[in-house]
DNA sequence: CTTGTCTATGCAACGAGTTGCATAGAAAGA
DNA sequence: TCTTTCTATGCAACTCGTTGCATAGACAAG
């Protein structure tokens, strides 16, 4: 499982609450790895009590106050230990593809609404992505501090993404074209 | 989930047992979904028991018998229904993605060992997928049949696999020449 | 003044998915 | 002959992941 080791890691980029972790798993993690608080909340309570992270409880004014988690060196030895082990290549799991299938037995057709909409999806994510270098790496604005070697495997990691969401709309695009020739021909 | 409805797409495409599924699951559909055959019996057990599909048995010389599964009326009927609703579009889960940004806690040169494995299974794989194509669609040998729906709809849903393995090895040699560039700098 | 959103944490129940194990006959190779 | 591999199905136990719900104060918009 890798839910705990990419909690590890963020962590150890910044410390924060079991709330900041959701959040940036909508933004930055999210480009790997997807997280509901719920299992956030409940891995970090494991990875307490295995002695991975380390609580310190932060009084806020204005809003409720938080848990403060950071990785002592228990936790960094976990993580240098996943780190040294093999796992396996993904597998993917792509629902819109078995729908293309299935709209064999169905009407083609009636998918192009469907597969216009992801394409919007993977556009949005793309800009965003692209959005992301612009201001951390790439552009005029980023930041020049001196090539640090998280800063560099962060961004070999985003440019991963970017090239995943282009090759997606290349292969929407392929997509559409073909349901449109079938529904042309029929 | 989709689980069931990539099961019916396959029974629709060709009836089988359990155990044919799971091969297939292995092979061509497993280019968007993978599946252990515990997890497809225990559907098709449910699937069953709401009238998605009907088994027959069929007894075998030299192997044990086999119970095939088709699709009935009320399979087909809830394909269609799924294939008309919207789906959420993909969420990424890249375990090598996190084990990338973790090594800037750790060596990141020990990480090329485990990234030249992966870009040499991504290779077999894309060799496979362009194997098949060549086989099915492309080659001088494929099957000169009048362009059915089902046909183009599966070459499609190839040229995704064709497409994401090609992305994905091109994003591991921009890995593999990051871990060394930082080891070389070190 | 009420509704909605944001921060912040958590429980309970369920469904999805993995791992280990078991059975059992046939065929192939060491 | 013994071990391994292939076909074929399945149970039990477990972990992973999702969904719905609950609490609670602060703040902003209508």
């Amino acid at each position: 499982m890798a839910l705990e080791h990419a909690i590890l890691v963020s962590l150890l980029e910044k410390p924060g609450s079991g709330y900041e972790l959701a959040r940036r798993f909508e933004r930055s993690i999210g480009y790997f790895w997807t997280a509901t608080h719920q299992q956030i909340y409940r891995v970090l309570k494991r990875m307490e009590g295995d002695g991975w992270v380390t609580v310190r409880e932060v009084p806020q004014q204005g809003r409720p106050d938080k848990k403060e988690y950071s990785v002592p060196a228990l936790g960094r030895a976990a993580l240098s230990q996943w780190l040294h082990e093999p796992i396996e290549p993904e597998s993917v799991r792509h629902d819109l593809a078995v729908k293309i299938r299935g709209a064999a037995f169905d009407d083609p057709a009636a998918l192009i609404r469907e597969v216009e909409r992801h394409y919007q999806v993977h556009t949005d994510r793309l800009a965003h992505y692209l959005a992301g270098e612009r201001r951390d790496f790439t552009g005029p604005e980023a930041p020049a501090l001196p090539d640090d070697v998280g800063r560099e495997l962060q961004h070999v990691v985003l440019r991963g993404g970017i090239a995943y969401e282009r090759m997606t709309l290349a292969w929407l695009d392929d997509v559409l074209a073909t349901l449109h020739r079938l529904r042309a021909e029929r």
